[in-house]
DNA sequence: GTGGTCTAGACCACT
DNA sequence: GTGGTCTAGACCACC
């Protein structure tokens, strides 16, 4: 049994990024902050950060210009399958936990459908 | 950025037993193994595997006779309300994921079928 | 013949911060000692003053802030039902001794009334 | 603070004849099991049961007649005051613990009349 | 500084 | 053999 699961800063900047690309707070073509305000922002290292645009870059979900910034793929496609990459993880997580309990899939659906009305109404 | 996502051991093992409880692969009454063969098996401190029988105990999932050993509840309604906590938490997890990136209910829905469909498809 | 009367040190502990919440010395709110403070003040283990604010919190008594300390709830209801859980305990253990020497209920209460008299005096 | 609280064992045997003879299950005048017979019925140390009726001689609760065995004192004003030396012992405890906590005087005698009837009625 | 977790090893009572 | 308790000392994240 291992202690150690926290998972890499990196990733989890990376994951905000990506949720506010996927939900449209960042659209296609915006521009990013630069690295060292990333760093700051989130109180990390600024090689960290540039971690975080090499990797979005080469994932296509950013492109770099060289003195100008990193920015947003203008590639709608590219997000639309970012996004449904996202949905992919969560959903398959979910499945694969709530059948390890042994939940049907009609309890499944029922909690599901209370749990989603119960936040929708929360929300209003 | 908070980087502070391991989860502690004694946890990790609690979940594992509670799994087995939940799924009938440890019934009502059955016994546990010691504590000192608990840590041996996850590879953990006797301290830590008496932690994980204390809190088990403590809420309710076992119980504990000095120098027999730890037991499974025999309350199989304390088991099914412990089947209800795990589900919440997953299904909660899961709505809060899924609504932080944007998805309807329907999309939710939709994709979760097709994802318990192909999974059962899986077993047979 | 048993002979294990002994009381662990963790809960003589606890039974002392619970005397002090549950008489105002304590206010609701209240910072408690650091968990090494209050092993140097009760010459006990800073791990055994650990367990005695762990089991403090899981009870609903206390709460905790990382990094900040232990301190007394701040729900006054949980502070009532303390008071009542301690007091009944008292009574109980009271009652089941005094009736294994075969006292009736009118000896008892006439004897408590005098000893009470006589401390009430006692205090002014 | 000290962990070591133990009561003594040869004082629980003191106390669970004392209840025997104050409660009427042993009469004034009755044998009491020889030594070593009280040393396997306990399950403690023939020296320790040999101190048990030492102690209760010495109070004058029992005696003793060389080679005949050791008997319950055919004094009744003796067997009178060690009730009422228990009573007091019992009701004294009782009252300090219960205005540590700060009960009133009405709330105790409220609380407790309660609990003798619940007591009363399960005995029935 | 705070609490949270873990390891290592000890002694005890109870079965 | 079992669990229950305690000590001693370590490292970590958080404030």
């Amino acid at each position: 049994m291992k202690y150690d699961n926290a998972i890499p800063i990196y990733l989890q900047v990376i994951r905000v990024i990506e949720r506010d690309i996927v939900t449209g707070r960042l659209a296609p073509g915006d521009k990013l902050p630069s690295a060292r305000d990333l760093a700051l922002v989130h109180g990390i290292n600024p090689n960290t950060a540039a971690r975080v645009y090499r990797e979005l870059e080469q994932s296509g979900v950013c492109f770099t210009r060289r003195g100008l910034g990193t920015f947003v793929t203008e590639d709608e496609g590219r997000i639309r399958a970012l996004h449904e990459e996202m949905a992919d993880d969560i959903v398959s997580r979910f499945v694969s936990e709530i059948m390890e309990i042994g939940m049907t899939r009609e309890e499944t659906i029922s909690l599901l459908e209370k749990r989603i009305e119960s936040c929708s109404k929360a929300e209003n």
